[in-house]
DNA sequence: TACAAAAAATAGTAAAGCTATTATTTGTGG
DNA sequence: CCACAAATAATAGCTTTACTATTTTTTGTA
């Protein structure tokens, strides 16, 4: 049996959808390699268009401009966490072992069973971590935001809080923490990657580290509330 | 009396040190009003020059990019950020009211005493909440790092970590902790302005609400490990 | 006053980021 | 199977960005 599921994101995202033509596919699996090799900064589409042998224009056809190809990447990516997370945490009845298992998650997204798309997670992980705010971080944000473009960050968000309302139902800030896990999560494996005194991991510090930090930050906090 | 504090940085960050002449007073003055305008994307050394009256290359003898000038603007805000806590926190002998402290300038960094420069600390305030990550984000982080380009922030969360660590002596992630905090009150903060969603802030939150959050996170894990 | 060094202004260039136009393919009715 | 319109793709362009090299002006000093 092979199960392939399929992420269908907001029509708002793209010009046509990259996932209704082998161009498309394209597109967003070689963007991945591409802006993981140069950065967001130094990505252009014409870059991409010479490695998939395709023009400059092809690309526009699909995406108005990079940044809105960076959306879809980011928000691909928080979808299939989502899932992720859904698939999971189900049937555990007990909470503290749905955070351990979000946190987990979080720390190191791994391959599960599904084949999904033909995107490269673990490249696209690094992306997220050392991108992924700029998704947001515009001067557009709140037009991105009316255009539903963060729904599925704000989702996985809610759907984090819910648990630790679950967990500790007298704790005041369940979004902030869920938002603060998420970020934090990718801050600090980039520091620990790239500014190391800005964190406690050594150089052979694993993802079992860094979920021992997040676990202690969120419990901390949930337990304090208890 | 009036006290005129200079905030001296790493002369790496520049070609022509911007305090020595008023052309480079101007352009780090206005550069944060414009960057506080059009965000740093949208923001170029050519409409910089044009506010000012002067040549795009007159800035390009100053900063070597605008990269360059936006880690300028950070690690400005971070030394002074540094400064404000290490006066405010000038003997306190309770470690719990110096954190208390500290949380308290970073939710809501006001102009203090001292005159320092004539940079409109709001705006620079803004800058760094919403640009500040771009500052290290790179696919040059770990040059930019060795050249000593962060190491105000670097100070200024070991100078946290240090107090976490007076407070709380078995604590094994102070380092974390710190620059979890410091990144934590700024993306709350954005959050708070642009995706109110993923904080439990409502429209009319102050920024004790923000520390009252922060405080809840910090002594959460440091209390946890007492 | 002469002259070199420093600073400033001018005039470029290559690439990025799009867009308008032209060409080609593809699907459908006669 | 052919005509022809709609959809798709390729070409060529254009404006802005991000720099840089060259020339001109200013300034300090012998």
């Amino acid at each position: 049996m092979e199960l392939q599921l399929q992420i269908k994101l907001n029509p708002n995202l793209y010009l046509r959808d990259p996932e209704s033509s082998t161009l498309g596919k394209n597109i967003v699996r070689y963007s991945v390699e591409l802006i993981d090799e140069l950065g967001f900064e130094d990505f252009t589409f014409k870059k991409l268009a010479q490695r998939i042998d395709t023009t400059e224009a092809g690309i526009y056809r699909y995406f108005e401009n990079k940044h809105k190809l960076l959306i879809y990447l980011t928000t691909w990516f928080w979808t299939w966490m989502e899932y992720q997370i859904m698939f999971q945490t189900n049937n555990i009845a007990d909470n503290k072992k749905k955070i351990d298992t979000i946190i987990a998650l979080l720390s190191n997204p791994r391959e599960t069973t599904f084949l999904m798309a033909n995107i490269d997670k673990e490249k696209l992980n690094r992306i997220v971590v050392a991108e992924g705010n700029k998704a947001y971080l515009t001067k557009h944000v709140t037009e991105d935001n009316k255009a539903m473009l963060f729904a599925p960050y704000k989702d996985l968000c809610h759907k984090i809080a819910s648990v630790f309302a679950d967990y500790a139902p007298g704790y005041p800030y369940p979004h902030s923490l869920a938002s603060t896990l998420v970020e934090t999560a990718h801050h600090q494996m980039y520091f620990k990657d790239n500014l190391p005194r800005l964190t406690d991991f050594g150089p052979g510090a694993g993802d079992t580290d860094l979920a021992g930090y997040l676990s202690h930050l969120v419990f901390g906090a949930l337990n304090a509330a208890k």
